[in-house]
RNA sequence: GGCCCUAUCGUCUAGUGGUUAGGACACCAGGUUUUCAUCCUGGUAACAGGGGUUCGAUUCCCCUUAGGGCUACCA
């Protein structure tokens, strides 16, 4: 007894391909449940239905866990160069490669009786099922093939026949387990299936993988999603028959889309995947997505994973299902995006950028591109944004008589207003084109009771736009020449239209 | 259908046998502001229903209702 002297915790998806928002969310559960406690953390592959493999998927897998900054102790960790490698003394650590293992516990359940070998065909499988639903009763397998004889299994094992391994769940018992978020849960063993354990292709379920691999890899707490309750009452017995300690067992709730149903792909773009192409900050995702499902029973709402690895408690952990909330994620990913240098900002902002000035055959350079990105760090939420209300910083704004009249200015009015502000900034050097002393400039000559009159044309002027960063960003970020332009044009324009 | 789980503002949640039921997002209003965004202030908004237990239940128990999950040789 006493398997576990350390707290070892694994995250051990399928690689079916991309990874999902909650398995993300359990992956960082279990990570920070075993920071917490000063253990490790490994990632095991269980790629035990081989149909719904997809080639890449480890790879994308590590590419995700790395982009959240959560590090694997153990187990599957990427390579130095291209790939991954596998690294701990539990190894392999991905379940094709422990096909002889399972075999060999297995066989150990066949001797003790608590396993047996089953012929049935599918479509016996098929028409059972179907009778019991017929009758209203739970489809369950009928026990058929537990009443052969030895001598038979032999000979049709011998003989090569297409069969399975099923567990051999008794009858009568109550099966109890302790579930560290859910308490006392407790089973009637009439009610479990006898659990396929060897499929035809001699491959292991995944009830059978993970006990023993579990268990052989010394795992202290069963971190997993809460679908996954109901089939715990299998692994229970499980252990039982094996006589092995049981380890700890965390079900977290599942994340929600709208619609209140466990999230899917089918809900919408809920791979990480998405996320990141968006343009979701990791610090925002892995703060919100925390809070989802747990909380520090404080009310503290922004936690860096660092703060998170030393606040995170089981007990913080809820039972209901939460409805995954795009406008607080939105909110959350905004401050994050605020915290960062305009340096680091344009830096996770080029490849937005890159793509739009290449789709719009735009040649500027990186010092525009820095004032941009400066003024409107604040104002986006998701870094895809950056490209949304840009194009003119590139390209000068047709002139809009009715939109650069201020309240109820006329065009004299307006023309004038228009000039003043363009003879203060024909005097000004292209030195002073910054944010600050145009500001103080233009504030200075504008009518301190009606400020609007002066700035809204300017800032339409400049901007083509109803709504806009101020004047004095946009003049900035264009420099003198191109502000006085736009300047000249909009006088222009309007000179033509009256 | 059977089994398992769950139930506090629209959403994420705190909370206690006696509270003005707290916070955050969202929403609304006001302020700052040339506009938008930001920011600040304030506001609307919840204990699913019914029985118990109790002097007293949002809190403990039961039932109902609602929702979710599982029910594969998928995980």
């Amino acid at each position: 007894m006493n398997n576990f002297k350390k707290t070892r915790i694994r995250f051990a998806p399928s690689p079916t391909g991309y990874i999902h928002i909650g398995n993300l969310r359990t992956a960082l559960y279990a990570y920070l449940l075993a920071k917490k406690e000063q253990g490790d953390f490994l990632l095991r592959i269980e790629d035990t239905d081989q149909a719904r493999l997809v080639p890449g998927s480890i790879e994308k897998i590590l590419e995700t866990l790395n982009w959240v900054k959560i590090k694997v102790d153990e187990g599957v960790v990427a390579a130095e160069g291209e790939g991954f490698v596998e690294k701990g003394d539990f190894g392999p650590y991905v379940q094709s490669k422990r096909l002889e293992l399972y075999q060999k516990h297995t066989q150990e359940l066949i001797n003790k009786g608590h396993a047996y070998h089953c012929f049935c065909s599918r479509e016996r499988l098929a028409e059972l099922r179907e009778e019991q639903q017929a009758r209203r009763e739970a489809p369950m397998y009928d026990k058929h093939c537990l009443s052969l004889s030895s001598e038979e299994v032999e000979k049709r094992l011998t003989a090569g026949e297409k069969h399975v391994v099923r567990l051999n769940v008794p009858r009568g018992e109550l099966i109890e387990f302790k579930d560290e978020v859910y308490g006392k849960i407790s089973i009637k063993s009439e009610t479990v299936d006898d659990q396929v354990l060897i499929k035809a292709d001699g491959f292991p379920t995944y009830h059978l993988a993970v006990v023993v691999d579990d268990y052989l890899m010394k795992i202290s707490h069963v971190v997993r999603g809460e679908d996954w309750l109901p089939s715990t009452p299998k692994h229970i017995l499980l252990y039982k028959f094996f006589n092995w300690e049981l380890p700890k067992f965390v079900h977290v709730p599942n994340i929600l889309g709208g619609n209140r149903k466990k999230l899917s792909k089918r809900s919408g773009d809920v791979s990480v995947d998405e996320f990141m192409k968006k343009g979701y900050l990791p610090e925002a995702l892995v703060n919100f997505i925390a809070l989802l499902g747990w909380n520090p029973k404080t009310e503290q709402e922004y936690f860096s994973l660092a703060e998170l690895e030393k606040a995170f408690n089981p007990e913080g952990l809820h039972k209901a299902g939460a409805v995954f909330d795009y406008k607080k994620l939105d909110w959350m990913n905004a401050h994050y995006i605020k915290q960062k240098t305009n340096e680091e900002f344009l830096a996770l902002c080029r490849p937005y950028l890159e793509e739009y000035l290449a789709k719009n055959n735009i040649k500027t350079n990186d010092d525009k591109l820095v004032k941009i990105v400066e003024v409107e760090k604040g104002r986006v939420k998701k870094l895809s944004d950056i490209v949304e209300n840009i194009d003119f910083y590139f390209k000068a704004p047709q002139p809009d008589v009715k939109m650069l009249l201020w309240k109820k200015m006329t065009e004299v009015e307006l023309i004038e207003s228009l000039k003043k502000s363009l003879d203060l900034l024909s005097d000004l050097a292209e030195e002073d084109f910054n944010v600050a002393k145009l500001q103080a400039e233009l504030l200075k000559i504008a009518d301190s009771s009606d400020r609007g009159a002066l700035l809204w044309p300017l800032r339409v002027a400049v901007s083509g736009a109803k709504k806009s960063p101020s004047p004095f960003e946009i003049a900035w970020v264009l420099g003198k020449d191109e502000t006085i332009s736009r300047l000249e044009k909009a006088i222009k324009s309007i000179e033509l239209n009256g």
